[in-house]
RNA sequence: GCGCCCGUAGCUCAGCAGGAUAGAGCAUCGGUCUUCUAAACCGAGGGUCGCUGGUUCGAGUCCAGCCGGGCGCGCCA
């Protein structure tokens, strides 16, 4: 809502600059939109008189006037003040701005992009969810809603590796030491939560590798015949895998998360997308086959670098600058697993002129349907949609991956698509680790003279807090929230387990998406089963009391929010202007309108903690307004009714928001 | 050694396409429920924005160099 008033106020302004001092258009300075500290001061400010003083050597305040003075009517403002320090302040046309806020959303503008592929989730096979995942997942589903906001069609890809050594460590923990047939491990995995068996399975397999390194054979020859369809091997690493995926999508189907396909590196194998990647890179010589040195016999790319050693230096030696590669395909004809990824990158993006087959995995909560890659056309059902292909692609993985993300790009750069490495973007962020004390509650012996603030997360050692048993916590310290509040609800009713849910998955969601992305997040579980301040709760809240609020209404006077908005129509706008509570109300109808520009500001940045940050300042906002403005209680009719409509206006921002994070308002918390 | 990230209140963090008086949550202390739900609100205390220099009318924000911390840099995946 907002953006449009910034685009008609800076449009204007140029318009003005140009006449007033005959400014040449292409060089004027960029005139900044902000908001003054008070909305008493402004609702928009313009800074540009700053910029021009140099140039006009002239005081920044006769140029905001002469900016006043020149502006004329714009449409939606009210009017248009010189600061005596320079700023040009913009009073909107506050009754006509909120009546087109509550009219429908204008459709979003897609910004040139057909197609994005967002990558996210892409966990092992191979044990249960752990809270860095959910990260990972609420990152990527909260980017994959933000695009769509703004208009680009999204696909979302969530990659799995059922042929990497994780599945086969699992594989030889059924067979060697559960010592289990296929069709017991099958069994077995139809019983619950089949990922936390595995999950110390694996644990397991770690240590009785140490206690005998001689058993490593047993997981190289394992990784080799994963990749035999007609082994009994790949038989059982296909079934854990599947399972396990299985148990994946259930968990992230609690946090309101679902895909469009996934994507199982065993088809990219099977399929030989490598070959015809190796192809490519080959023929635009991006890869060159090396025949001396430690390297001899690889294919290597080389590595970006800003001074490339001089031909005629002779033997690189300690001082002279080392002119890296990175080896692709092994000396023994293997290719690397940058090789496997640049492939697959390469098929996203429509470069490589191959394809999977599909099939139908299943259909989700939502009735959205489920797509799997497949590499046979027998079992190929017709796919309605055309996957890959995107021209931008996001991945959204920790920072740990970037070096190899980076290689992505370059290979793009190196064969010749430029525009398709620029629109290769990995989305980092750093890792979630655990405070000393969730570790030490794990069970987790620290060392007392290593006083570190965090402890990592390990998969191999068991150590990190499972995704479900979080949910789960959250689920029923929730549930004791909500039936200490509300009488009529049964403890095991399906009204209290509906509201626990949409609380426990906005608190979680909430907690994953509010730090900046490249911190660490040293995962506290006190810190994150807390419900006050800032939280998802805390904005569900402030959205619940809204609809109390308006039901109220409904109730005591019959007014709904059409008959709401209706009434708005032919309203005095003297209570939006009134200097005292007036502020209040109209600060928030204000404020709420910013969602598009932060929206627009979260994908610029891929800063998805602005989303949340926005989200708990405008409920906050509310709840000011909720303790200083009573709206049913008001007894000056248009002073009730504008305020009824910042609170409708608010709620059905707040929800909109929430939404974006994949977050619900329940009717009642 | 090279690359990326982080350093702001006791703790955890916002603020960074420069702009008006550096904010929030937690914790501490003191208030507010016969009122639209106290998962809330109001108030108090608490800051050399790691250091030094530079650019600018203006720097927590941009640049350079330091200091401290984390991660990455394999013919592993």
């Amino acid at each position: 809502m907002i953006l449009g008033m910034h685009a008609a106020v800076r449009s204007r302004v140029r318009d003005v600059l140009v006449d007033l001092y005959d400014l040449d258009s292409n060089r004027l300075p960029d005139v900044a939109i902000q908001y003054p500290p008070d909305r008493s001061m402004g609702d928009l400010g313009v800074t540009v008189a700053f910029e021009l003083a140099r140039v006009l050597r002239k005081a920044p305040r006769a140029i905001a006037a002469d900016i006043v003075g020149a502006l004329g009517p714009i449409e939606g403002v009210d009017r248009v003040e010189p600061a005596p320090n320079g700023y040009v302040n913009i009073f909107l046309d506050r009754a006509r701005f909120v009546r087109e806020a509550l009219g429908p959303r204008p459709a979003p503008a897609g910004r040139g992009i057909r197609k994005a592929i967002v990558e996210h989730t892409a966990i092992n096979p191979n044990k249960a969810a752990h809270v860095g995942h959910l990260r990972n997942a609420a990152l990527g589903d909260t980017l994959v809603r933000l695009l769509r906001f703004l208009g680009i069609p999204v696909e979302i890809q969530n990659y799995i590796d059922d042929t990497g050594v994780q599945v086969a460590d699992v594989v030889v923990g059924f067979r060697h030491i559960e010592q289990l047939s296929l069709e017991e491990v099958a069994a077995l995995s139809e019983r619950p939560r089949f990922d936390y068996h595995c999950w110390d399975l694996y644990t397991r397999v770690t240590a009785w590798f140490e206690d005998d390194p001689d058993r490593l054979a047993l997981r190289a020859r394992t990784l080799h015949d994963l990749e035999n369809d007609a082994d009994p091997t790949a038989q059982l690493g296909h079934l854990i895998a599947d399972r396990i995926v299985r148990c994946h999508l259930a968990t992230m189907d609690r946090m309101n998360i679902e895909y469009d396909l996934l994507t199982w590196e065993g088809d990219i194998l099977r399929l030989r997308f490598w070959s015809r990647a190796f192809e490519v890179l080959q023929q635009t010589g991006a890869i060159r086959l090396e025949t001396t040195g430690p390297q001899a016999g690889c294919w290597v790319m080389p590595l970006d670098s800003d001074t490339p050693p001089p031909v005629d230096a002779g033997p690189a030696d300690e001082g002279g600058p080392k002119s890296k590669s990175k080896v692709i395909v092994r000396s023994n004809g293997t290719v690397t697993y940058v090789g496997k990824d640049i492939a697959y990158q390469f098929w996203k993006l429509g470069v490589l002129e191959r394809d999977f087959h599909y099939r139908l995995h299943g259909t989700q909560r939502s009735g959205h349907a489920l797509w799997s890659t497949t590499s046979t056309t027998e079992e190929a059902g017709r796919s309605q949609a055309a996957f890959g292909k995107a021209d931008a692609v996001y991945n959204v993985i920790d920072t740990r991956q970037a070096y190899l993300q980076q290689l992505l790009k370059q290979a793009l750069t190196a064969v010749g698509r430029a525009r398709e490495a620029e629109r290769s973007v990995h989305v980092s962020y750093e890792m979630v680790a655990l405070s000393p004390a969730t570790a030490r509650a794990l069970g987790h012996d620290l060392d007392p003279d290593a006083e570190r603030p965090f402890v990592e997360v390990s998969g191999r050692k068991g150590l990190g807090v499972k995704a479900d048993d979080l949910l789960d916590r959250l689920t029923e310290a929730a549930r004791r929230e909500v039936l200490a509040r509300h009488d009529d609800l049964s403890a095991d009713g399906a009204e209290a387990h509906a509201i626990a849910t949409a609380i426990a998955t906005a608190a979680i969601r909430y907690f994953m998406i509010k730090y900046s992305r490249g911190k660490l997040i040293a995962f506290d579980i006190d810190e994150a089963l807390s419900f006050e301040g800032e939280s998802g709760p805390y904005v569900q809240y402030a959205a619940v009391r809204a609809t109390n609020i308006l039901r109220k209404l409904y109730d005591r006077d019959g007014l709904d929010d059409g008959a709401l908005v209706a009434a708005l129509a032919k309203l005095p706008a003297t209570p939006l202007e009134d200097p005292g509570d007036g502020t209040v109300a109209w600060g928030l109808l204000f404020e709420a309108a910013r969602l598009d520009e932060v929206a627009d500001q979260s994908i610029r940045a891929l800063e998805l903690s602005v989303l949340a940050k926005y989200a708990f300042g405008l409920a906050q906002m509310f709840n000011t307004f909720y303790h200083r403005c009573p709206v049913v209680a008001e007894e000056d009719e248009p002073t009730r009714l504008w305020r009824a409509a910042a609170v409708l206006y608010c709620r059905l921002q707040l929800t909109r928001t929430l939404a974006l994070m994949g977050c619900e308002v329940p009717p009642r918390m």
